[in-house]
DNA sequence: CGAGTATTTGACGAAGCTCAATACCTGTGG
DNA sequence: CCACAGGTATTGAGCTTCGTCAAATACTCG
């Protein structure tokens, strides 16, 4: 089958999650992409106050939404994965309210507006499971105020950690609890809004409460349970419908 | 003219700022609403963890999404006028994640998502335009994010009261810089984050400032520079197309 | 090995929280 | 009309979490 090495990949098989695709969908999909191009580490692949006149599916690597404020400092507003369609809101949301920065080396693919239109006219089906995406999105970003508004260092930490493994193991990338992070301390602590310091020390102390190894740039959970307990984790917002660690 | 006095009105006129609506569209909105009933301040409008078969679109009164924690602290995420979809990402986001709470009496109308979705299929127009909506949300989740993450207490409360009153201009509840808000102290707590104690010394330090005056529930702007200065606002999330106050 | 980056540690300071008490405000019943 | 109850706002004092500054240690890659 051609499609199952289509480069739209990533995205129709996260789409399958939510509703099945006719095989006339999933041409139109790959069909959408106009061009793929590469991102370096440590750029951005969208820029604020930009309006771009396509959309950016990541294929492969690690990105971050963020927002950089007066004094400087960056706040990280969601992190994404391959198959994540990033700024598929900026379709009609123009111009850009934050930047997208590649954390890894990335492949991705663009998709114009103009097409996304067409699509949004004419395949309904289709529109509705990207509207879903950008729903799910919203939810996401609605978790991310809980985390920073409500929750402790540590267990805010200890959330995004559930979060992050859960999103892995939906798209095939975890192993007997472990999981590759992209995010150095300063990445965690512009994620988290707190000091590159003090985000060591929370590191460390669920450490040594041994509910996690991080070494280099894996982590593995040790207790997940326990991670869930201390985050006051709750994974209905990510919407996925099947894992191997919890019940949905 | 009937359109004039249709029960959709608030949301028709807010769609309107982005995108001109037929007057077949507009009775289209009208017929959407299959029921329109009154909710008491206080009580919930859509409860977490329910499945609703409808949308809810706040007609008249304010609302307030949240999330209750472990140990049964709130935090709100959005804060809703009249005009608002509150809820109109449940169409395709079942169970609800939240709750949404109604801030003062509110009329609401409710919208069955079996029309919703008709209208989804078959008006690509209007599909755009609620989709849009649910955008402008997500980006108002992010500066939610922002907020709490990288503002201090005065700061994110400044900020707050700006995004409040431009929301406000914009359904033509402002006069002289002034408006109506339903929030007691406690409740914009939970919005910021801040146990109401602080709340209250930095809501004192606004005024010591004499950038806000804030004398039951109306909060007057007497410096209305300033107070975007210290709130480091940037309007542009909102999405708003008019305002005297603010070039966009 | 050396330079640059990431992590770790300590000491001290600031922002915000908790507890507790007091004042205020509004509606209710006697 | 007054007393009272229940919520709301305000104030003070001591405490916790997290930030800042500064330095030291590890790790990575040429």
């Amino acid at each position: 089958m051609a499609s199952a090495t289509s480069t739209a990949r990533p995205l129709i098989t996260k789409l399958q999650n939510y509703g099945p695709l006719s095989s006339e969908e999933e041409q139109i999909l790959d069909g959408a992409i106009s061009s793929v191009r590469e991102v370096e580490g440590g750029s951005d692949i969208v820029l604020e106050g930009t309006s771009p006149e396509h959309s950016t599916l990541l294929l492969s690597g690690f990105s971050a939404r963020y927002n950089i404020s007066m004094e400087g400092t960056r706040q990280i507003t969601a992190l994404h994965v391959p198959g994540d369609f990033v700024d598929l809101h900026c379709y009609l949301l123009k111009p850009m309210d934050h930047s997208i920065i590649a954390l890894t080396t990335c492949r991705v693919a663009m998709v114009p507006h103009d097409v996304l239109g067409h699509i949004f006219d004419t395949q309904p089906g289709l529109a509705r499971l990207l509207w879903l995406q950008t729903l799910i999105d919203g939810g996401a970003h609605r978790n991310w105020s809980i985390g920073l508004g409500s929750l402790l260092a540590h267990q805010h930490l200890a959330h995004l950690i559930c979060e992050m493994y859960l999103r892995m193991e939906q798209i095939g990338r975890t192993e007997n609890g472990s999981f590759h992070v992209p995010l150095t301390q300063v990445l965690l602590s512009q994620c988290l809004a707190l000091s590159s310091v003090h985000t060591n020390r929370v590191v460390q102390m669920l450490r040594g409460e041994k509910v996690i190894r991080w070494e280099r740039d894996v982590i593995t959970i040790t207790d997940w349970d326990r991670l869930v307990e201390i985050g006051e984790f709750d994974p209905l917002y990510l919407r996925i419908l099947r894992s191997k660690v919890v019940a949905v």
